[in-house]
RNA sequence: GCGCCCGUGGCUCAGCUGGAUAGAGCGUCGCCCUCCGGAGGCGAAGGUCACAGGUUCGAAUCCUGUCGGGCGCGCCA
């Protein structure tokens, strides 16, 4: 329908220019908006506001010469010029009723589009280290990300969900040494456990899981272990946790051999990565490939990007480590790469990531990150530009934290006390619908206050149940309808819908026929909290219609028309739903 | 100190990329089924859009500054 007003507007402007009221050379850029409410029409349009001044003359004039330049359209019943010059449109009742017919046309690809193209996107979301199961603050990531993926295929785009696995470096090695030494606990020996490691009770299973499998294969003595290791930071002021801990990972590669230690190693990734996925997967979060950074390192690109890096003059040596000259390119400090112990860092593991995403030839790559690694966005588009790239190629979508909160009062949660909260946790306790609703309630950069009664109060406070029962609503007059041994006869129900007259049907068509514009948006802005909003009105809408008007009546065309209606508002609520991964139950 | 994000009714948030009287939900108050699920609906009260300038026909929206809150500024990941 935008579009159509659109058309007639740029025919309109065309016209006006021959007649030359308007400039030839002018850049059109036609914006149709819908009305704020009843009275200013269907759809605005602000064009006269803005070639007012090409024109030479008042907004409301030029306004009227477009009005009298616009072609007839049996799609719209009346134009006015209002305000200080903006073109109303009022469509005529049989436009928005062909709405109802799309929907059923469509029905669970109604409101997807095409704009996309096929082009390709890849969107990269939770990333969280395998270290530990993922925590309320990935949930939300995870919730927008899978979002955000899904409208854009939605959008007709060709997405690829990817999950970067952080599966190398020192804190995949403290993790391997915790799963160590809790193993050695098991087998009887007594371990004074670092202050740096993971104390998590998930590590003595794994630890557990290990003897079972391996028995006492990985068994030394505690005395062994310990000799000799820089002192632990067990006491304030003294000894260095840091040293502590790096030197028994030193000792766990020295009494295990490359062998055993891979095997520990591996035992705590998989386990925990198995973890991860499961815990996605059942939050309804799925990915089309799970990218290993130990992948990227053992193949060698970090290496060669390091090489190319350096073969362009973007890398020098100061103090025995090797810099990235990123300040170059808009960082504010120059980044290591390679450390004085010739190590790789984590940050070029990432510029190799990065610039193998940009060589796949995506048309757009998306990184969802939590916003406290918004400092490293220059860098890394610093990196792209430094090899060549299109930095912009890379979006950067950085998802503001959410605090907890219970009882009204915030939940406190800290890594280090290991007293946080896990995302399989909160779904356990409010359910996939409710986090998953919840979380993409706000956009991202919105800090969020996840109210934990609320998302689990069976109420009408909470806007997943108010949602969900507009759609067991409709499945529930549906069941109503059979129990009075009646159908819904579709054909005779759309040559009716003319019935439709009553100011609640006409506000339900205007909503349906607003679905497809909306999802559009959103997927291009990244923006999933629209579609809540949009559900929560049209569920509203619903609900009010439902409580002014019966459904059931005994006018047979009446009856069929307004179930041809309530059945499409059904299906728009549950194409919804299921985008941002929430049910559409039949009965609640 | 520097950088990024945020500041809209008592609370939680929208506000369609500069438009016409700033909107929802919750909470408060008052109403509505002998009728398809009251997990619903109708109505009322409640706002200097943090503050001060600027840009223009027009600013909650863009720019500058101030104040307040969050986060980040490692040879950690």
């Amino acid at each position: 329908m935008k579009q159509l007003i659109k058309n007639l507007l740029c025919d309109a402007v065309f016209q006006l220019q021959q007649e030359g009221v308007l400039p030839k050379d002018l850049k059109l850029d036609i914006r149709v908006e819908r009305g704020r409410n009843k009275e200013l029409g269907d759809f605005a349009c602000n064009l006269a506001l803005v070639l007012s001044k090409s024109a030479r003359c008042k907004p409301r004039d030029l306004a009227e010469k477009l009005v009298q330049a616009l072609p007839e359209s049996a799609s719209i019943s009346r134009i006015e010029v209002a305000g200080p010059g903006f073109i109303n449109f009022f469509m005529a009742p049989a436009a928005f009723q062909k709405v109802i017919l799309a929907v059923h046309e469509a029905g669970e690809a109604y409101g997807r589009s095409t704009i996309g193209r096929g082009r390709r996107v890849q969107v990269e979301f939770v990333s969280a280290n395998p270290t530990g199961p993922l925590h309320v603050g990935h949930g939300r990531g995870a919730a927008y990300g899978a979002t955000v993926a899904d409208l854009l295929v939605a959008a007709g785009f060709e997405v690829h969900r990817e999950y970067y696995v952080n599966d190398a470096g020192r804190q995949m090695n403290i993790l391997a040494t915790s799963v160590w030494l809790r193993y050695l606990e098991l087998c009887g020996e007594e371990i004074i456990f670092p202050v740096s490691g993971y104390r998590g009770e998930y590590i003595r299973d794994i630890g557990a899981a290990l003897k079972n499998s391996h028995g006492n294969t990985f068994l030394h003595a505690a005395q062994t272990v310990m000799a000799d290791l820089p002192e632990d930071a067990i006491e304030e002021g003294r000894g260095d946790k840091e040293a502590h801990i790096d030197g028994l990972i030193q000792r766990a590669r020295q009494l295990l051999g490359e062998q055993g230690y891979r095997t520990v190693f591996n035992a705590g990734l998989e386990s925990i990565l198995g973890d991860i996925r499961k815990d996605l997967e059942e939050f309804g979060v799925v990915y089309e490939e799970w990218f290993s950074e130990r992948s990227l390192v053992e193949s060698g690109l970090v290496e060669k990007t390091i090489e190319r890096l350096k073969g362009c003059g973007h890398l020098y040596e100061k103090e025995g480590a090797w810099w990235f000259k990123s300040t170059d390119f808009g960082d504010e400090k120059d980044r290591v790469v390679v450390r004085d112990n010739g190590e790789t860092t984590y940050f070029a593991s990432d510029v190799a990531y990065h610039l193998d995403k940009a060589e796949r030839g995506y048309e757009k790559v998306i990184d969802v990150w939590g916003a406290d690694h918004h400092g490293y966005v220059p860098r890394v588009k610093a990196a792209l530009a430094a090899m060549g790239k299109q930095p912009d190629l890379l979006d950067v979508l950085l998802v503001q934290f959410a605090n907890l909160y219970r009882d009204g009062k915030k939940v406190q949660m800290s890594t280090r006390s290991g007293s946080f909260v896990t995302l399989r946790e909160l779904r356990e306790e409010v359910g996939k619908d409710a986090a998953r609703f919840f979380y993409v309630m706000r956009k991202c950069e919105q800090h969020m206050d996840f109210d934990l009664e609320l998302a689990k109060s069976q109420s009408n406070e909470n806007p997943v149940y108010y949602v969900q029962y507009a759609h067991a609503r409709i499945c529930s007059v549906m069941r109503q309808l059979k129990e009075r041994e009646l159908s819904w006869n579709r054909e005779q129900g759309e040559a009716h819908l003319s019935l439709l007259t009553e100011a609640h049907e006409q506000a339900l068509m205007a909503s349906l026929a607003r679905y497809p514009e909306l999802l559009e948006t959103a997927a291009l802005n990244h923006e999933p909290h629209q579609v809540v909003y949009y559900l929560r009105d049209l569920a509203t809408e619903f609900h009010t219609y439902y409580n002014a008007h019966q459904f059931i009546v005994d006018d047979e065309k009446l009856r069929n028309a307004r179930f041809s209606l309530i059945l499409a508002v059904g299906h728009v609520l549950k194409n919804a739903l299921l985008l941002l991964g929430v049910s559409a139950p039949e009965s609640m």
